[in-house]
DNA sequence: TAACTACCAGAGCGCCGCTCTCGTTTCGAT
DNA sequence: ATCGAAACGAGAGCGGCGCTCTGGTAGTTA
């Protein structure tokens, strides 16, 4: 019962924020929606900010799922197939719940400090990408191109974490680039969503894709 | 006069975002910090968004400077020592100025649309950075490392648009690499500002600078 | 039956952006 | 010097916001 209204709640802010943006959201708006009056939602989201942290949730598990779901209908030794399904997934996700993703990865709400809840859906996307990478460094079939710097000494002990947790048996210097691409990667979904394209790129698809080949071949996957 | 007071409301103002953002910018507060009353403000800003406007159009100028006096500083033949410095200059800004660069290169404000004002100088930043590499290519000391793939056929019209405004004579191939180097570069600051480096990246200025590098390299400039 | 709990409605507080009116000041043209 | 227009700031007010507090009601447990 307070779960279902719970539920309902977030799913009427979810589609308010989809319309106006997270600083447009308003808990008098949504509790019009449901026919309740403001003060009932307080019974259930102890402020606007936690409710912004729900969908905040809610928003990484999507895309996460999304990202897992293209990662699985991949042939897993097919690398390259899984990064380009993969990157694609990140990018479709972003274009079709654009107030969502910058919800997630734009600018934080101003006074709202991610809780700790956030942050273990938050690495689910970024979890898939390095399994890519880490599985074809595996096979043997990872050839990183020369020619690039290798990361400071004081990247080992991040790399560590990261290799401890999902990317076993990895070099530092393939996680420096994983790093590298991973936050290029959003930063050109972001570009992309946030118009820093306008009158600059026209078919940004076909450039996403350049780019996501780029970042491929960066990290070590063929050409 | 007039003009004055303007300035000293976008002062205030910006003094004001710095402080508790974008979204928490209250066009009141302003006033009463200047002895006003709020409808005064109207007599000089239509409203808050041309407010907001008028410090995206300064904010794009200032990093735009602060990119220019950086690469200034350098020998002109030295390529690679004006990417690192418009670089990092980028970054120093942003660091700097976090509510400011979040208003620049942040999700957009929910509502607002950019007026055509602030693209002649959103350009500005990246203008310096595609001049480096005009510059080293013209002096022939671009290198491209090669086994990485080629922009699409759809992206000739757009690098027609650019290698015209900004970069003379460069082949669409390199062009399509700045664009993905500078949507990276955005990319990997608003990383680090949003907080999606937090519990990941420690040293975030070495990793920066490993990500710079390797985005010049990826473009043609010497590793 | 009585006590307790979960729940929602309503009023209200202080904030916000924005509009409108009204008296005052400033200033250029006559 | 005078007059009229424009610019200006103060104040009140509108509707909306997040959030709190108080009460009343329905359902459940003892």
């Amino acid at each position: 019962m307070r779960a279902e209204l719970m539920g309902e709640i977030t799913d009427v802010v979810r589609r308010h924020l989809a319309r106006d943006g997270a600083a447009g959201l308003s808990l008098r708006a949504v509790a019009r929606e449901m026919g309740m009056v403001s003060s009932a939602i307080y019974r259930y989201y102890p402020s606007r900010d936690d409710l912004l942290t729900a969908l905040i949730i809610d928003g990484y598990n999507a895309v996460g799922e999304a990202v897992e779901r293209a990662d699985a209908a991949c042939p897993r030794d097919d690398h390259l197939a899984r990064w380009f399904a993969t990157g694609h997934a990140i990018r479709d996700w972003a274009l079709a719940h654009p107030h969502e993703y910058a919800l997630l990865y734009g600018s934080p709400v101003p006074g709202y400090r991610a809780p700790e809840d956030t942050i273990a859906p938050a690495t689910r996307t970024a979890v898939v990408l390095c399994g890519v990478i880490g599985d074809a460094c595996q096979t043997g079939t990872l050839d990183p191109p020369s020619g690039f710097p290798p990361p400071a000494e004081s990247f080992a002990p991040d790399a560590a974490l990261i290799r401890e947790q999902v990317m076993p048996d990895l070099p530092d210097a393939v996680i420096a680039r994983m790093v590298t691409a991973w936050a290029s990667l959003l930063g050109n979904v972001s570009f992309e969503l946030f118009g820093q394209f306008n009158n600059v790129i026209t078919d940004r698809a076909a450039l996403f894709d350049h780019t996501l080949r780029s970042l491929g071949r960066y990290v070590g996957l063929p050409a």
